[in-house]
DNA sequence: TTGAATAATGGACTGCATTCTATTAATTGC
DNA sequence: GCAATTAATAGAATGCAGTCCATTATTCAA
């Protein structure tokens, strides 16, 4: 997914980047990740097979483009400070995670799954999907920690990944994630 | 993996189960679990791939076995309650996962990728792996209640959710799992 | 000794992601 | 128009997991 410009040659179908996301997105929602083959997106998006691999190297990161740009918005903005708590905000930010997992969870699964055979893939997801929410926690945390909600010895990097790894390691095993998970996850946090 | 002493027909060759987990255990230590093949592995046992099919129903299922129940004396045992502190003993168990997870860390990333696209499998591996140990870190933190190591409000099944949750998200993104890492956890848990 | 039951074997088969190839199409600079 | 360049296309090829099949082997019971 890049372009230079180049001086001569025939240009790219532009459209044909939108049909395959689009094919990918609704397909891949109906019938979910493992089932949907690369045969059955470029038949929906109207285009050749190499076409698909002239712009994503793999299958998953078609999905990634697809999927999570259009969700990209979730949680994509920065956790808003407004008046309430941080640990209100905590399990704001949490119940909305998984509110959106129910529809993209199963998703968000293969795509781990994924990265766990591709070492390139795995730094694309990481630098472009983990991290940027790993931040959003920490930095409110590291806020929570300047106003005192927290005490000034916890780590808000460690707490950070503690709190991803929770639903994570749920979510990987098969648990559901729902209200109870945020709250307990936010009163283990926010602890007296 | 179950036999049921049948009244007839032709008994299973039981040095195949050993061949076979003995070469699949080889093959994934040396060259990592992407690229062994199943007809590198049945080559190995001298066996047909049928034969490996009667007794597992995947490749994820055997290596499972195989690697998992050589290792699976690692922490498998409960964590000895010594005379050191709770804080102590969690940091001990953790330097010791993350010693086995640089042998086997890859083909624990594998098998939970593999257990993402098979239910069944996901299933098999939290009931026989994943539990026994988040139990094992369970206990350790209930007696450190029952002890006053920790508060009475504290969550023991969320803090060990999250202490495992931790690690898992830290490898699954490709980090390395070091002392740092464990005493960080230690510290977190334990806070002052 | 024979029949029923189950295992082992080699090889064929299916479905899939990804790559490769040859051909045709669109573009720019000349 | 023409050469050079890059894209799109259809389809073949590769490699692999998992399944299916026909044949042969081993055991028990009658």
């Amino acid at each position: 997914m890049q372009q230079e410009d180049r001086t001569s040659g025939r240009p790219r179908d532009v459209s044909a980047d939108a049909a395959l996301k689009s094919a990918a997105l609704g397909l891949v929602r109906a019938r979910g990740y493992g089932k949907v083959s690369i045969a059955a997106i470029v038949a929906a998006a109207g285009v050749a097979r190499q076409t698909l691999y002239n712009r994503w190297s793999s299958k998953a990161e078609l999905v990634l483009d697809a999927v999570f740009e259009e969700v990209g918005r979730y949680a994509a903005a920065p956790i808003g400070d407004d008046g309430t708590s941080a640990a209100e905000q905590l399990e704001a930010f949490l119940v909305q995670v998984f509110a959106h997992l129910e529809e993209d969870g199963e998703t968000l699964r293969a795509i781990i799954a994924a990265a766990q055979e591709d070492a390139d893939f795995q730094r694309l997801f990481r630098e472009r999907f983990v991290l940027p929410r790993e931040a959003m926690v920490t930095d409110l945390l590291r806020r929570a920690q300047a106003r005192g909600e927290i005490g000034p010895a916890r780590d808000p990097e460690m707490l950070s990944a503690m709190i991803h790894g929770a639903f994570w390691y749920r979510m990987l095993n098969g648990f559901a994630l729902d209200k109870g998970l945020a709250r307990a996850i936010r009163d283990e946090v926010f602890r007296p």
